[in-house]
DNA sequence: TATTGTTATACTCTATAACTATA
DNA sequence: TATAGTTATAGAGTATAACAATA
């Protein structure tokens, strides 16, 4: 987020390159989209964009990327959890998990404890740093989405009912079903 | 894609991993998802999740991702664009869009051809091949969409004119407003 | 023999910064 | 002075492979 600016300046610019964030990816008017116009999966896509460029908005002031707010929310939630199972809930693979939860512990924000009955893996926790400072997002990103969905009126909560059954959708058409019960005890 | 084995391989090896491929997104039985499973913006993260996977799914054999479908369609719908436009319709810094028109270029379904009245830019067309490989993926998304479609059922059209609103709702909400009508000729 | 987490590495995607050549 | 594209580099994010400790 933060550059270190060229220390020998004057010497060697002719004319510095502004920034140029982009990132939106609405309709550009003048472009013809063809078959992407009438695609479900990029309706998805582009409101997905705009969604995540808004959350970076909401939540500029922090440095949290909606993974890490994730993360901290299901820690919060299920305090112990395995690191190998926040992966999984996030679909992340166990590297990726370890590297996540290493960022939320370098921040101060979650800490790793040994896991009563397995000596190989950690139960995660949050500090009360990360407690606090998770009180202050979910105020700040409920409050963005309750924007959102009034922003869409009547429809909203329809909407996202139509996205949970999207997402089911979408798994269910997999060639070999997912087994969605793994993990439960008997 | 690839992966070179290792040639010294009886000797190194105990035991090899599996291959852990994850990266499914969904509610996991017995986990608290607390606000996310109230957030529009989860939701619709998890449906964006399942059906990038679903489309891998769908074009696995041809080795494209979602982001290159939309630049063949893009340049085939609009031959002679810039690569600055495309980067532009597809949200990405000028950089990336370098990077994937060499792509394609390097892969034989698009070219670059001087573009006339400008001496800096060039044109995008789609090259015969790439023309040919479209169609066939086009046949394979559009059939991949309307099998999603059919199986949300009546809900289908509304959902995509929920996700088009959304997406306008989320990049309204900006504080400074986008302007979606530059590049348009007075 | 399988699982949890780790280390090391690599690949993709995308950004920044500085540059060239045009305009 | 601004724009189109390029080069080089850096940072996320996420994957693979192999490993140690434990189950």
């Amino acid at each position: 987020m933060v550059a270190v600016r060229n220390q020998n300046y004057a010497e060697s610019v002719t004319k510095t390159d502004s920034p140029d964030p982009e990132g939106l990816m609405l309709p550009v008017p003048g472009v013809d989209y063809g078959l992407l116009d009438h695609l479900l999966g990029y309706a998805l896509r582009r409101a997905q964009n705009a969604l995540y460029l808004d959350f970076y908005r909401a939540t500029a002031e922090w440095d949290v990327s909606p993974q890490r707010f994730a993360a901290l929310v299901l820690i919060s939630r299920n305090p112990g959890m395995r690191q190998g199972l926040l992966g999984q809930a996030m679909g992340l693979h166990r590297s990726g998990a370890l590297r996540l939860t290493d960022w939320l512990t370098d921040n101060g924000w979650a800490e790793r404890r040994d896991a009563p009955g397995d000596a190989r893996a950690w139960g995660l926790y949050l500090t009360p740093a990360g407690k606090r400072r998770l009180v202050t997002l979910e105020v700040a990103v409920a409050e963005h989405d309750r924007a959102l969905i009034a922003a869409l009126g009547e429809q909203g909560p329809a909407l996202k009912a139509g996205l949970e059954r999207l997402a089911w959708a979408a798994t269910a058409q997999s060639t070999v079903p997912h087994n969605t019960s793994r993990r439960r005890k008997p």
